[in-house]
DNA sequence: TACTGTGAAATCTTTCACAGCA
DNA sequence: TGCTGTGAAAGATTTCACAGTA
């Protein structure tokens, strides 16, 4: 009774998501190295996962393993590509060729079979016309919504100078760009119909911060870690 | 009855401390405004965050409103800086001078107040030596535990190839640092007494990905937005 | 009066533990 | 036998709603 997908889209857990995308990386690995199959017990040792977690994760999308056996890697692999949606190319335009902006477009993760980088904005003059990489030139943000037309983007990356994060993300958002990965920290209206996520390396640093040995404290803490 | 710190301060959860780095800039922005007092209920609305959770958040560290009032503006970010140790400053290295660990070097919220970046390693002898700003120059990895000596880092930031990230992060800790910022997207291996926050770029692009629309789909999803 | 601080309820997520199948 | 898939329990987090107070 092999159904795909038991629950809505919606109705999944985001940390589900996020690990399936996990998942995902961990089984590339295991192809590589020429493992067929694969228990949620094992895959749980390798990778430091919790296998109740990795067979309650995949049973949102249905039947995938074998009992007594496990999980084939190959085929789990595909349907992972499949319900994560990376069995299509998936475009995304950078906003704001700044430091941060820069380094993303030309990060390996963002530069994948399917995820490509497709697009880099930026507000300077002095910047736009600029060669990133062969086939990325910086483009003024005025140009964006001329050119979704010719090259639609799917998700818009939002990196640009805090001042101008919410008027690039309401640009962004009229030029049809549903998907919105934000790294500018500040709190920002969404518009209406718009799915972001935001990426605060402040926060996160802090968030280190926070748990740093004090001097007026004595006593150990017990350190964990976070995804 | 204003007691700091009413539990354990590893029995803060865990997302309770990221929101306090955020309502943190918050109120640095409302000092800027020259607003002196706030109500949780005008915090929500003017940064879209949820006025209950907000006075919880707070509540596990002390009573810090007035009631009938709502917050002192100057004195909650006083006593924000000091719950997350902000009040001295904190030195961090990058490990790895690539796209991302270059970018992360110069990247504003890793260089204010209390955070800053005094140094960066890489185990390729043609990029050590680089100035990569006054006073930043690209150490050999190997010049970690002496240079821990003079200058002790408290938190050290990971992004270096996958390929080595284990290695490093094992020599990260050998050096004494305790807290770990990691960007490489790999499972690794926490060594004791470490923490570690991992920020996976790809595993959020993807997530972003599995809700993008699909052909065969029909059906309004509506979004919504993390953080 | 207009707010905070907070128990209690609701919701969400993880973990347990085992029935059932290859 | 050795595993998956899954209800049910436990645990964590958010939200409600209101007593209490400046």
């Amino acid at each position: 009774m092999k159904k795909e997908l038991r629950v809505k889209r919606n109705e999944i857990p985001n940390l589900t998501t996020r690990r399936l995308s996990i998942y995902l990386r961990c089984l590339q690995i295991l192809e590589a190295d020429g493992v067929e199959t694969i228990s949620s017990q094992e895959m749980a040792e390798r990778f430091h996962l919790n296998s109740a977690q990795f067979r309650k994760d995949l049973a949102y999308f249905g039947e995938f393993g074998v009992r007594g056996l496990g999980y084939p890697v190959l085929d789990l692999k595909n349907h992972l590509i499949g319900i994560l949606g990376l069995d299509r190319s998936i475009r995304m335009a950078i906003m704001g060729a700044g430091n941060l902006g820069t380094a993303l477009a030309g990060y390996g993760g963002f530069n994948t079979d399917s995820l490509k980088v497709t697009a880099i904005f930026d507000a300077d003059p002095d910047k736009v016309g600029r060669l990133m990489r062969p086939g990325l030139r910086i483009s003024h943000v005025s140009e964006l919504i001329p050119f979704m037309r010719e090259n639609p983007v799917q998700i818009a990356v939002l990196a640009v100078p805090a001042k101008v994060a919410q008027e690039v993300l309401e640009q962004v958002a009229a030029a049809g760009i549903k998907s919105v990965l934000n790294f500018v920290p500040v709190r920002l209206k969404v518009p209406a119909g718009v799915r972001m996520q935001s990426v605060d390396l402040k926060v996160q640093v802090e968030s280190l911060a926070f748990h740093l040995p004090r001097e007026e404290e004595s006593g150990e803490a017990p350190p964990t870690t976070t995804l």
